[in-house]
DNA sequence: TCATAATGTTGTATATACACAACAAAAATT
DNA sequence: AATTTTTGTTGTGTATATACAACATTATGA
């Protein structure tokens, strides 16, 4: 299973599933069961979605489980 | 459809699809089917071939063609 | 040249991504 | 508080990613 950031990069922009899934052509449900991590995006919705928040993909999409934003922002720290 | 390295990346090894489909856990002829663009690669896959190759998923997959390693040296000579 | 390895092709089967619908629950708005 | 919007859940149908097999073709190497 891959991990995204899906649903903290579209709430940090105000939009609701439906406001996302337009812009990047799915159905809203399908944003539902990605943020869910019911399943995967293809590559091809993982790209149209890093397009759309303009991130690099690896940005959004992990084999690894993220940091919360405390931790990053923590390891931008020390990394000084 | 999304456009892939993997042929060049591989052949680069010195590997065949059989030897990369082994280090990646999918059967071989999965391999050839994403070399000649059959299909795409599962969001997955694309983590694992990226990282077997050591580098980044979207040097690796992109929604647009690649330039050709001519073009790609040709404009990195003109970017000094 | 002969044998072997690598690749391409076709076909079948299965798992998973996605669409769509209906309805329930929770949250936000008025 | 009532209405509307957003999200979750369940279920069904379709498209696509992947496995696997058999065989043809091309390249490699002894």
């Amino acid at each position: 299973m891959i991990y995204n950031r899906i649903k903290m990069l579209r709430t940090e922009k105000g939009l609701s599933r439906k406001d996302l899934a337009e812009a990047v052509g799915v159905n809203f449900q399908t944003i539902g069961y990605l943020e869910r991590g019911d399943y995967n995006a293809s590559l091809e919705l993982a790209f149209k979605l890093a397009e759309f928040f303009e991130v690099p993909l690896d940005m959004a999409f992990s084999p690894r489980p993220f940091k919360t934003l405390a931790e990053e922002l923590a390891a931008m720290k020390a990394a000084e």
